[in-house]
DNA sequence: CAAATTTATTTTAAACATAAAATATTTATG
DNA sequence: CATAAATATTTTATGTTTAAAATAAATTTG
């Protein structure tokens, strides 16, 4: 016979999710979707802004906007690290962004396996300019939160934030 | 001379984002790149776990998700706007779950144009087996969110959430 | 110092993603 | 009913993305 004993060894206050799920989990994940939802969405229409007024793309203006960020350049692996985004693929971006003139290679001293990537003059400019057009973009897309709802936000997601890499054995 | 009049004419409750940017438009960038942070990291390890785990992806679950829900299927446009990806993107998605097993695609009565895609039987078993896994790595991933986080977080993005297609003129 | 390991990057193959053009079908219009 | 317009989907071209293999250079080890 199967018996269906009510769950007297469970904790709903802890998060096990061995077998069915719980309240929490559930709530998480309900949170997680929304983020996605959203994500999407402002993530589609900024590129179709970068599209439409600049004929480029957000994977180039990211790259260029880590290396604004770093004065003096990012490897190839620092790049792909600070972009959460595969090695193999700044590749292709930076490549990109050599043919437009918007950023150079440079060899590393003492290192001939590292490249340094640097915003030329006119990529410092053109990012400079895009940056304040940008800023306005994703203010419009959300003009429903105050200046509180994105305190808290922020609050609740850097709660969230892994720190990744907690041991390297 | 240049003078930097001090912005007797800008109203810092109000959002132009004509030349300079205001508080709130910064914010709200602060907001929007946090969670795009937060975005990636989590679907960086979803997919990594759902590639090692089932050997599979996640527009795939995604799909599969949204077949679930609709009992009697979607067509091929209706799985596109619900997921908020394109149209062509969709066709190559679905090829690859009818080739997999997890999907049908059967034509529509009195509509040749048109698709109705659905989980087949093992789709269906897979997806439910899935779907409990996948909530307890999110709920896993967000282990610094309590309930009450996540509904302050729900709310905050709905009041974002842009409605789209507001006139079709 | 030679061999093994690690590190930095590129290349490759496959999947995903979009926009735009093409195709096929249905519906609306004169 | 013939033509025009709209709808549903696929195809094509291009770009992004990853994982894994390949290449090359630096570092560690015996």
């Amino acid at each position: 016979m199967k018996m269906n004993d009510p769950d007297l060894r469970r904790d709903p206050a802890q998060d096990d999710h061995a077998g069915e799920t719980s309240d929490l989990s559930k709530a998480r994940l309900r949170a997680w979707l929304q983020i996605l939802r959203v994500s999407r969405q402002v993530e589609g229409e900024l590129r179709e802004k970068m599209r439409v007024e600049y004929d480029s793309t957000l994977p180039r203006f990211d790259v260029m906007a880590a290396l604004y960020r770093a004065k003096d350049g990012l490897r190839m692996s620092e790049l792909s690290k600070s972009l959460m985004v595969s090695n193999g693929n700044v590749t292709g971006i930076v490549e990109r962004l050599v043919n437009e003139g918007m950023v150079t290679r440079i060899a590393v001293e003492n290192d001939r396996r590292a490249l340094m990537v640097t915003l030329t003059p006119e990529g410092r400019a053109d990012f400079a300019r895009r940056a304040l057009v940008h800023e306005g973009w994703v203010s419009d897309l959300f003009d429903g939160m105050t200046a509180e709802d994105a305190t808290d936000l922020i609050a609740i997601l850097r709660r969230v934030q892994r720190r990744k890499e907690p041991s390297d054995d």
